[in-house]
DNA sequence: CCTTCATGTTTACAAACGTAATCGATAAAA
DNA sequence: TTTTATCGATTACGTTTGTAAACATGAAGG
């Protein structure tokens, strides 16, 4: 596959699912915006005890999915995300409130509370969203 | 393997990660309490579009992953949660919010409240928790 | 008894994942 | 210019997952 296209021609919508190791790139690349494959090993490889290889290796796997895009630089490539963190985050979170609590997210909200899951300080500052959101 | 023992001996402790297809499967029996494979499979073949074969594979999987236990009832096996669903939840929920929301379930909250992930329901029922929560 | 179900067990097999090593080309260094 | 360090691309290989089919065995019916 050359770097940059997928067949899927052009509607390219329905957003592939994102593994673990490649969440760890994306989160990188989030946090970094533009960077090339040695620098998202600087950012990786250590904490998860990657090697460069496996780092290149995710990376043409997230161009594959079109999560990422490559754009050349010289003799390299810069990676940088082509979806938005947030959006990533919601689909998570959304898939999860689907999954277990049967889309209700106050459901979610319940379940952290009975099992402590929620400390004072998280409590404070839910209380003070909602109050916010009530404005 | 023999459809009660996994080779780790005594301390049967580590939860195995439960995959999306097993989790329909405990699902059922969480739901059910006690259920055969054919059970299992009028619970959720329907739905997925799966064989008894397929229902019995994941059953399989279950019982070596230690999640649920199989009790011989003449002919067959009866197949009981061994995990609890709340736990199972706690531990999904807690993953995903160390995942993405570096632990922080405020984090979690304000998302969904930003997004416009909760209605108007969901923030009273919040709302009210959090209330009770405070007495 | 023999055929037919019903059941668990074994085997299958492709796609996704985790984790690289190797290859080919090029740029930099000596 | 020959060597070497870099890159992306290709290939690899074991595990997990999704989704079953085939097989063995015992129960049930005729």
């Amino acid at each position: 596959m050359t770097q940059s296209e997928n067949g899927k021609s052009p509607g390219n919508s329905k957003p592939e699912r994102i593994s673990d190791a490649e969440h760890a790139v994306m989160e990188a690349l989030w946090e970094g915006g533009t960077l090339s494959a040695a620098d998202v090993c600087d950012a990786v490889c250590e904490p998860r005890g990657w090697s460069l290889a496996t780092v290149k290796t995710l990376l043409s796997r997230l161009v594959g999915k079109n999560a990422i895009a490559a754009q050349p630089d010289g003799r390299r490539f810069l990676y940088s995300p082509l979806i938005a963190r947030v959006d990533y985050v919601g689909g998570e979170s959304r898939r999860l409130v689907d999954r277990l609590f049967d889309g209700s997210a106050s459901s979610l909200f319940a379940h952290l509370a009975e099992q402590e899951a929620l400390s004072e300080e998280d409590l404070a500052d839910i209380e003070a969203l909602l109050k916010e959101l009530k404005s």
